[in-house]
DNA sequence: CGTAGAGTTGAGTGTATTCAACTCGGGTGG
DNA sequence: CCACCCGAGTTGAATACACTCAACTCTACG
């Protein structure tokens, strides 16, 4: 850690309500004055989606890209014999489609889990926007980065633990990627999920999930009511889950990369 | 599919021989000689890898992007109790480390599968080349893009099919990829992995490979003399596997895209 | 009051694992 | 030159983890 002033407010340039994009950027790059007004610019709509309907469908032309203001999200990928497997979860904050101007026909599927507003931005205008303002072309690979490593997480936990342990790294996962957007208390969070949609995550059967869920409650480690979790004993759940918070400290570009963006050459 | 002149050959402003960077981003996108100098401008570093070796440990500090010249190699996982999750095949042409600035302390190993030739670069070079040629931002965010998605791939694959479908696809997903550098005939390949190694990428047991591998060889579906396979019915091995190569046919940034990174308005 | 969605539990099954032994080929050193 | 060893592949037998099928509860909601 270099010293760097992060006394003064990351938004002291604004005057009126940031978009979601800027709030979203601003987390983890100081943006200039006509950064910000670059992304306001963007034309944004914002709109809801009930539970259980699909933002986008498997063969979508997509060509905008989402934040998520309220709600969780699933990507996933239907088999044709009904076999679901849920890719990742986008939480409030979380950004839908990065780079959807890049990748045409979407190969899979995106579903509101719970009611969900988004922010919807013309993805080729994202891209124009970077081709402005590079810092921001920078930020969107840093973003993407991140998505990178939550899949490769989701690899590791799909591959090679067990349900039990898979199940607690899940909801420990959780735990930390929504104290990020302050959307959990110290050891607890509302867990909007069904049991069905945590089996398709974690590649488990619904019954299965069910009877880890049961165990991890009956050895004191999590309790649940109704949609609420709360974790009695986060320690020792990391300890079963092998769990090393380390993928999700991903707060703000690392400095030396941020003098490399201030700073071209 | 709009007009555009496809009929110039890509590097046709070449004199020297590129660099592996240039070669590799020269494949999707266009490249001006402006931009092809600023890549060749970087300071690069060829080396090699003997099988075995580990090019990156989990928690070291990488700062280099590393172009794939020659050989295979892995991202993995270790757990304290042994067991190993192969996140991801890296193949000739393939980019380890992209955004290497960007994302510090490596939570994952990288290694040698078989012997290898890398070409690294510096990160923070690569990062600082994108601030003055936001083209080259584009390709970055592009080619992050391709990578979730095989990594999504890996994920359905793992989480929802049996080892019969896990191995099948996978075949299926290595022939397509070494088409696209050339490093595949038709309907076969050299697959440098041994049975141990595919076990830790699928998700299973050596001994499940090995018996999977084994029905589909009686199956009539491959056969596999030594590290050479050959697929003997690709249809019936693609419908078995559910394998739809749309997730693999990136040749090109979209017209769309490249459209917008061209006349920034 | 009936129904639908979500959760719970039991019983039987099956896919994949573990443990173990054995083969085969290539390389090395006595 | 041969014995040995090691890595990789192969196979059998027993086990275990997770799945399927099925029934039942509970709550919310119309």
């Amino acid at each position: 850690m270099t010293d760097r002033d992060d006394e003064s407010p990351p938004h002291a340039l604004l005057e009126n309500t940031p978009s979601a994009l800027v709030l979203k950027v601003g987390v983890f790059l100081h943006l200039t004055a006509p950064e910000i007004e670059a992304l306001d610019a963007l034309d944004t709509r914002e709109f809801g989606l009930a539970k259980g309907q699909d933002l986008a469908v498997e063969g979508d032309d997509i060509r905008s890209t989402y934040v998520v203001i309220e709600g969780w999200l699933g990507r996933y990928r239907m088999l044709e014999d009904g076999r679901r497997q849920i890719i990742s979860f986008a939480l409030p904050g979380d950004i839908l489609n990065l780079d959807g101007a890049l990748v045409t026909d979407y190969v899979y599927s995106v579903m509101a889990l719970t009611d969900t507003v988004v922010c919807a931005v013309a993805a080729e205008a994202v891209i124009e926007v970077t081709q402005e303002h590079p810092r921001l072309g920078a930020a969107i690979s840093w973003m993407g980065a991140r998505e990178r490593t939550l899949l490769a997480e989701q690899i590791v936990r799909v591959g090679r633990r067990s349900a039990y342990e898979r199940v607690a790294h899940l909801i420990l996962e959780l735990l930390y990627r929504l104290h990020l957007v302050h959307e959990a208390e110290k050891r607890s969070y509302e867990l909007p999920l069904t049991q069905e949609v945590l089996g398709d995550s974690l590649g488990l059967s619904l019954v299965h999930v069910n009877r880890t869920l049961r165990r991890l409650r009956k050895e004191g480690l999590v309790r649940l009511e109704g949609n609420s979790l709360s974790i009695d004993d986060v320690d020792r759940l990391a300890e079963i889950a092998e769990f090393d918070p380390a993928y999700l400290r991903h707060e703000h570009i690392p400095d030396a990369a941020e003098k490399a963006i201030n700073d071209p050459t």
